[in-house]
DNA sequence: ATGAAAGCGCTAACAA
DNA sequence: TTGTTAGCGCTTTCAT
């Protein structure tokens, strides 16, 4: 059995309350005892039980990350971004793999709030899986500090962390038409998934302030995945007036426009553009150099910490916190270098 | 505050004892009243207290996993694994990024024992920082079930899982000299790694037993990144007899090399082979189709997961377990076609 | 089948 | 400055 402050108490002849003093660096308490016991404590090898303390303060110092999918690349970013902080401040992340299936979810909120954790950080599942897609009601249940991140909380309840993807959608589209592309087309993922449409929100304005047709033939929605935009890339090819550009719904489906386009022997950036969303990691990676809209996942990540210590250790401030970080053009081999400047374009078109 | 076992006592008018029989299913109790306690509990939202049942069972039901580096693909598949095996048992993991430090390592290992988690899953950082690089004694003042994975126990005092890197190495070797190479060089990674070291042995006994000379200019060491592949390979480029492949310790070297053949303009895989190590995600990838060796990465963390609990839940089988998987040759497009079989290069070297 | 009570290791309020 | 004590929520032994 591992040493307590019982034993120690023993050790130095006196009360464990004054162990306990001691090692938390109480006040009200000599110098020469504290020290005492600190040097004996040390000798004998005591270890605090966490256990014990959280049963009486009420406070584990220990949050729950739940997260879809921790081989995506997207999530160990955030999740280091996550656990910096927490370690930071002395507190511990319980890892949470749903596997973007809600009873999995489920399973894992439950476990977490009877470990007790003091707060939880969420990309809930339900924003793709489950008879409800989107709804984050029964995130209310949870008597607990909860933080959402990459999506924003459905019900206003919580604090939420994501990017403008509106924005996102039209810095992309705005790079492509600079860039002289003249029919870009839209690649998204799911339909229902908030995030993607937004995307297509900005590239529709982006079209539409540099007063270019918006074609409904140009723009097609499926999955998140590679061969998602290997398909719908082989579709619009075979179209009579075929895109010559495209931004998609995220990088790994722009792998897949890259393959087909490579397969067609159609020269990127030369004759067809294609910028992605999310800036994972191999997207910048030499032989692949995919122009995109990178996300500051790690920031996403110690924001999401930053609220949720933040709401956990309460000041005054009880209050839904929305913080919404700014995506970021990164140019790399994808498309040409800009043709003109921004305004030169309008006349060119207004002409 | 949340509804106790004492509260559900009050409403159904028992014993707090009764209760908690009736919760944990422990036998010796009326039927009705089990019924009875379960439905007022549910009625209530009763959420058992796990850090309560944790101080007097003196089980936590939580696991740690201490990695070096979540952001790099190899090891989230590992979590997978690990976390697989945890959630189907009803265990909880706590995620530990060491960042390749000793010093947080140390931290982690600490709060890791405060919180009393039932066993510890590591990739230790000693295995490549610290004054004593390699040695794992550091763990032995752990009183607790301790797995160490991808590497072996420097002490012998611990389970480990890792792959056979001496095979590894050997295969992969094999693959290159039967494709028809025939001055196949190494670019090694640290070389203080076991790893490493094990690959490089794989290596040199590929080539003896094929009678083919070990030559010490073609075998090179540095780092596990992709910049160092590419300046070694450049090395190698300016040899008066430069080799016409090379084994590399991981993939991430192996893109760095990729990188700087491809802007020598050398054909891969028609005048140059190239084979890395791992597998990780994108050496899949359309765009790069490297030839590797394949790690069981979610097998070892599932391995390790299923030793440990066993370890914690030890019947009487206490002992190290040592768990060698297998690696597997993935041939993708960074090698030539096999030339011919096995035998017909033995023959060939023969006459 | 049920209840009473001890105790897991600790913090914190109250006394001294 | 130090000690005494209650109690966090639960499991478990021993009575009943």
């Amino acid at each position: 059995m591992a040493v307590t402050i019982k034993d120690i108490a023993r050790r130095v002849d006196c009360s464990y309350a004054t162990v306990s003093r001691a090692l938390n660096n109480k006040p009200g308490i000599n110098q020469q005892t504290r020290e005492r016991i600190m040097a004996v404590a040390q000798e004998m090898g005591y270890q605090p039980n966490a256990i014990a303390r959280g049963l009486v303060t009420q406070r584990t110092h220990t949050i729950g990350l739940v997260i879809p999918d921790i081989v995506n690349p997207f999530f160990p970013e955030i999740a280091r971004g996550v656990e910096d902080v927490a370690s930071e401040h002395g507190y511990t992340v319980f890892l949470c793999n749903t596997n973007w299936n809600m009873e999995k979810e489920t399973v894992y909120l439950k476990a977490l709030q009877e470990k007790r954790v003091d707060g939880i950080i969420i990309k809930p599942a339900s924003d793709f899986d489950g008879p409800t897609t989107g709804d984050h009601s029964y995130l209310e249940d949870i008597q607990l500090p909860v933080v959402i991140f990459s999506g924003q909380s459905s019900t206003g309840r919580h604090s939420y962390i994501e990017i403008d993807n509106l924005r996102g959608g039209f810095i992309a589209t705005k790079h492509l038409i600079e860039a002289g592309y003249r029919r870009i087309a839209f690649i998204g993922g799911r339909k229902s998934s908030h995030s993607n449409s937004e995307r297509l929100k900005g590239y529709q304005m982006a079209l539409e302030s540099y007063d270019m047709p918006l074609t409904d033939e140009l723009i097609v929605n499926h999955d998140f995945y590679s061969e998602s935009g290997f398909a719908l890339m082989e579709e619009l090819l075979k179209l009579p007036n075929p895109p010559d550009a495209v931004f998609t719904g995220n990088d790994i489906i722009a792998l897949g426009v890259l393959e087909c386009l490579q397969l067609h022997r159609i020269r990127v950036p030369e004759d067809f553009g294609v910028v992605g969303f999310d800036n994972i990691i191999f997207s910048g990676y030499p032989q692949i150099q995919l122009t995109t809209i990178a996300q500051p996942k790690y920031l996403m990540g110690k924001y999401a910490a930053e609220v949720l210590l933040n709401e956990i250790n309460g000041s005054a401030t009880r209050g839904v916190r929305k913080t919404i970080l700014e995506p970021e053009l990164v140019i790399r081999k994808t498309t040409r270098k800009l043709k003109f400047p921004f305004n030169a374009v309008k006349v060119v078109n207004h002409s």
